[in-house]
DNA sequence: TGAATGACTCGAT
DNA sequence: GATCGAGCCATTC
């Protein structure tokens, strides 16, 4: 397993309850800003991975739920988020600008 | 080995 | 502002 996988599961692993956060964030926070496509890419590869990643905790800089189709079922992730407080509707986080985490802020490398 | 792909993002129109 | 197009880079075929 690459270290940059590692590093985006332990990232994502780090997301607190009710808050979510965004593929480029988490590439900025690993200091791999433009490969934001590689971390929706490595969350592809997330669910075989133990312990699971929360991957419905990260979606594109919108507050949108693009990679819900990987999921199974699909509607697993917008369960997920609304069961931890996050109120989705129509695959778009509501409140979006205070739902956000950005690692980069709130961690500490 | 070379070419295509994608759970994205940003800048230009 | 909303929409469109190009860039990015590891993984896969």
């Amino acid at each position: 397993m690459n270290k940059f996988y590692s590093d985006v599961f332990e990232v994502v692993r780090l997301i607190p309850q009710g808050r979510a956060t965004s593929y480029g964030a988490i590439a900025k926070y690993l200091g791999a800003a433009r490969s934001s496509r590689l971390v929706g890419y490595a969350m592809n590869t997330s669910h075989a991975v133990i312990p699971s990643v929360p991957a419905h905790r990260v979606v594109n800089r919108n507050g949108l739920l693009t990679g819900k189709a990987h999921f199974n079922p699909p509607e697993r992730m917008q369960n997920r988020l609304e069961e931890e407080g996050v109120r989705v509707i129509e695959d778009q986080i509501q409140n979006w600008d205070e739902v956000f985490w950005d690692p980069s802020i709130h961690l500490i490398l």
